[in-house]
DNA sequence: TATGCATTGAAAATTCCTTCCGAATGGGGT
DNA sequence: ACCCCATTCGGAAGGAATTTTCAATGCATA
């Protein structure tokens, strides 16, 4: 799903019913060209900037409010003050493709970590309190390999 | 845990380490009072300010600020514009007492769910990945049993 | 009880984000 | 290809939650 043409971009927005501006096919190619990364609306700002300095950052914050409302786009909070937004896991057939975020506390950088398992936890929630889970958000805190290693040495 | 005497929130603050003083008193009380409320800081505000009109609210962000870093409050975000308070989780023999969030997608209401199932989760994360998690914060979004029933009743 | 440093309240500042408004533009209809 | 006009845009102003500043006050240790 990552790294999306140009033309790519366009059929995007135009399956969403989107107006094709130019504005929001860079903010498109900005996230998608990060997929690893969670980034935040001014991070976004700084890469369309590069080579489209005319942009405002109210139009960035427009449109990724836009594409996420539209699930082409994830937005995800990791408590540090900033909203932050990731490729949309949302794919043609709506289905979810879940990941979770393993967020360490050493380095602070975060890590994605593919699983369904949280079936079985949601099945029970529906038998013990009749709640029916849509969707889930999970983060994870800790220590990451290389943190790890580093505070082995340390002692 | 819940509904602390004034005795007993001097006694964790002095544990902590902490200078006692009325206001702090005054926050554990409030938050402590409402074991199943998750309070924003204007809410905890409010509910001081009853009896203890002179506290100001720089207190008050400035107190579970404090008593979060400390644990003895844990902070949750519900992606709603305010940062959220409940009683710590994490007790004098550094347990974590888990339980999740579900989300009512319809009526907004939170409410808890008390579960440690995700410890076959994190041992998973530790094999392949070599992440060790030591905490976790897991949010479900759905459809409660109040909103599920009249949702039926519409058709 | 005196002394000194942490804490407080009120106001100002900061930060992230949204709204307003006049100008520009995409794209359906001709 | 051109026009029209609702939609979108950029920039500035606005808004809301939270943090910082600073002088006054209060807690705890000797």
């Amino acid at each position: 799903m990552a790294d999306l043409s140009r033309e790519e971009c366009k059929k995007l927005l135009k399956e969403k019913g989107l107006k094709v501006t130019e504005q929001r096919i860079r903010v498109l190619l900005a996230v998608f060209s990060c997929p690893d990364k969670h980034l935040t609306a001014e991070e976004i700002y700084e890469i369309v900037k590069v080579d489209f300095p005319e942009i405002g950052l109210a139009t960035i914050y427009r449109t990724i409010q836009l594409l996420s409302d539209l699930h082409l786009l994830d937005r995800i909070n990791f408590d540090d003050g900033f909203v932050r937004y990731e490729i949309g896991t949302v794919d043609a057939k709506e289905m979810k493709h879940r990941h979770h975020h393993l967020i360490c506390r050493e380095c602070g950088r975060v890590f994605s970590f593919q699983d369904d398992l949280l079936e079985g936890l949601e099945k029970k929630i529906l038998d013990t309190t009749g709640f029916r889970v849509l969707d889930h958000e999970v983060k994870l805190y800790g220590i990451c390999v290389e943190c790890g290693g580093k505070l082995i040495e340390k002692k």
